[in-house]
DNA sequence: GCCGTCACG
DNA sequence: ACGTACGTGACGGCA
């Protein structure tokens, strides 16, 4: 057991940091099943160090960057083939962003995972946050000191190397005691194969996507710049004149008081803290005065500027040139991810400026985009989960799911139905799956709630299999306290049995749209994961670079983009069976707006 | 640190 | 009479 000699005797909280590890490449971790893993500090690029623990009375500290240690090169490899074993089980928290970590160390992760992170997700997505602060409070009723509580808000590098590798093996401690708690709530729940065949596999996609981040033109990025900065001071100069003054445009307290004080315009709509300058309220005023419109542009492009055109180039990363968002796994309620840092799933794509700042989205050198995105998937997915023949049948005959929701409200041929009635019918078809009350249908729409109430109750007389399925979830919710996904995710409604109207009707909201977004998420997520492994079983340089709620980014050589098209699609539409066809629309481009 | 606003699905 | 469509993240202003 020479192999082992290395932890002997090493207690979790007085613990050795270097070692003679003997021939390290000969370390044989077969006998090793588990470990648990963390990283020092737990979220950040460059790490101090990292803990490593056996079992219950074996942990050891292997420091990587302090100022009061030296790097311990034989116990590093030892770690590094324990890390790369195939057959060792890792147990962590938030686990793809150790693997980021461990990274820069040129140690990779294999495995089977436990995440306590994401099983704290799937037990209860409704968590604001699970760090695992949070997490041991919420299961085992500890309540954990944060690094920074422990070590203020120092440079990392400068705690030393004792206290880092005390702090860091008790919080292994946790973490495992942590694991068998709630990966056996996970399967009290039924939620393990949701873990195991979906979320656990998908972090080594999400991490593959994040490394290998998105490339941006930045040539062009500072030519959009400067063309906003010369709009936007046209801009500013035409509203100092047309209010007679400067002022903040940027303050909606001091914008509201040139309107309405100085100008004298009526508020139409009022805020917690004064009047409503938003969007809805510029557009009526625009009807009666210049200024309002010249502050919708402004707004516009400043906040193209601010929020994407300047923020972009500032997040290139040096080491690879590309801008590396982060998919967070654990953030929304009902199962999608979300990206952060920079968000990369709100970028424009609509308007005068969309497609030229999707343009600014490139591909490497003889490389080509490639997106894929799910045509009306939530209404497929409701016209599933619902069963209503109705709407099964339209997207079995192929329709066109807004006209032909169009000719039911309003009662035509389909060669009779205008635009308008189109675009009235699609904000219905919206309305549906947020489970739509007439006051939100008639503020989207710009008609009374009585007109709005009409039209719901038109549609639903026509689907009674959605309004008989939209009943049984709320019933489920009322009686199990959750609502679940096709996948069995499950999302809690707390206040659906709730004495207050308001906070009922909301909760019953959530429990009509959760099944339906998270069905999806569900959805795009397996597709993910076959798209990954059928690229890697057919030895394929295409890679996926960005997801955003039904469409896959994909970045692929210029040989390979047809191939990869054909694959991307049917592994898309293919991912799970449901009673109506999944279609899937795909195009290929220099940028990203020229691959929609 | 919250608010209002607005970008996306 | 009340407040009301689902899910996010980032910005500037302001206390």
């Amino acid at each position: 057991m020479t192999q082992f000699s290395l932890f002997d005797n090493i207690q979790p909280e007085k613990v050795k940091h270097t070692q003679s590890a003997g021939d390290a490449q000969d370390f044989d971790c077969s006998k090793l099943g588990e470990i648990t893993l963390r990283v020092m500090p737990p979220s950040s690029a460059s790490p101090v160090g990292i803990a490593l623990r056996l079992d219950k009375n074996n942990a050891c500290y292997v420091p990587l960057n302090h100022r009061d240690g030296q790097n311990a090169d034989d116990t590093l490899l030892i770690l590094k083939t324990i890390c790369e074993s195939e057959n060792t089980a890792k147990t962590g928290h938030d686990i793809k962003n150790l693997m980021l970590s461990l990274s820069s160390e040129d140690i990779k992760i294999k495995g089977m995972l436990h995440d306590v992170m994401l099983a704290s997700y799937l037990l209860n997505p409704n968590l604001s946050d699970h760090s695992l602060e949070n997490i041991c409070l919420e299961h085992m009723m500890i309540k954990k000191t944060s690094l920074s509580d422990q070590f203020g808000k120092t440079v990392f590098t400068d705690i030393p190397v004792k206290d880092a590798a005390e702090f860091s093996c008790h919080e292994t401690a946790l973490i495992s005691d942590l694991r068998s708690i709630v990966f056996d709530k996970l399967k009290n729940e039924g939620l393990e194969r949701l873990y195991y065949d979906l979320e656990m596999p998908l972090i080594y996609v999400l991490y593959d996507m994040q490394s290998r981040g998105v490339k941006i033109d930045l040539i062009k990025t500072s030519e959009i710049s400067k063309e906003l900065e010369r709009e936007l001071d046209s801009l500013q100069s035409k509203i100092y004149s047309l209010a007679g003054e400067e002022f903040n445009i940027n303050s909606p307290k001091q914008l509201a008081r040139i309107l309405f004080d100085v100008i004298g315009l009526r508020p139409t709509k009022k805020t917690k803290t004064g009047f409503s300058t938003n969007i809805e309220v510029l557009e009526e005023l625009a009807k009666v005065h210049e200024l309002p419109q010249e502050i919708i542009n402004y707004r516009g492009l400043h906040k193209l500027k601010t929020t994407y055109i300047d923020a972009l180039p500032q997040l290139v990363k040096p080491e690879t040139g590309r801008i590396h968002t982060t998919l967070n796994q654990t953030i929304t309620a009902t199962g999608r991810l979300s990206s952060s840092d920079p968000n990369l799933q709100n970028i424009p794509v609509r308007g005068e400026w969309g497609p030229r700042i999707r343009a600014l989205f490139v591909a490497e050198e003889g490389n080509l985009l490639l997106s894929a995105d799910y045509s009306q998937i939530e209404l497929r997915v409701l016209a599933h989960l619902s069963g209503d023949e109705v709407l099964i049948k339209a997207f079995q005959n192929n329709e066109d799911i807004h006209t032909h929701t169009a000719r039911e409200i309003f009662g035509v041929e389909a060669a009779d139905v205008t635009s308008e009635m189109r675009r009235t019918a699609k904000t219905i078809n919206f309305g549906v799956v947020y489970g739509m009350s007439p006051f939100g249908l008639s503020e989207a729409l710009g008609i009374s709630p009585k007109e709005a109430g009409i039209f719901i109750e038109s549609y639903f007389s026509r689907h009674d299999g959605v309004r008989k399925y939209f009943d049984a979830v709320i019933e489920a919710a009322k009686k199990d306290g959750f609502v679940t996904t096709l996948m069995g995710r499950k999302r809690q409604i707390p206040d659906i049995n709730s004495s207050n109207a308001n906070l009922r009707q909301q909760a019953e909201r959530l429990a009509m749209n959760s099944p339906i977004q998270g069905t999806a998420a569900d959805l795009i997520k397996k597709a993910m994961l076959s798209v990954s492994q059928r690229l890697k079983a057919e030895s394929m340089r295409s890679v996926m670079i960005l997801q955003i709620h039904d469409e896959l980014l994909l970045e692929v050589p210029e040989h390979e983009a047809e191939r990869a098209k054909v694959i991307v699609t049917e592994e898309m539409e293919s991912a799970i069976q449901i009673s109506v066809p999944i279609k899937v629309e795909a195009g290929i481009g220099r940028s990203w707006a020229d691959a929609h």
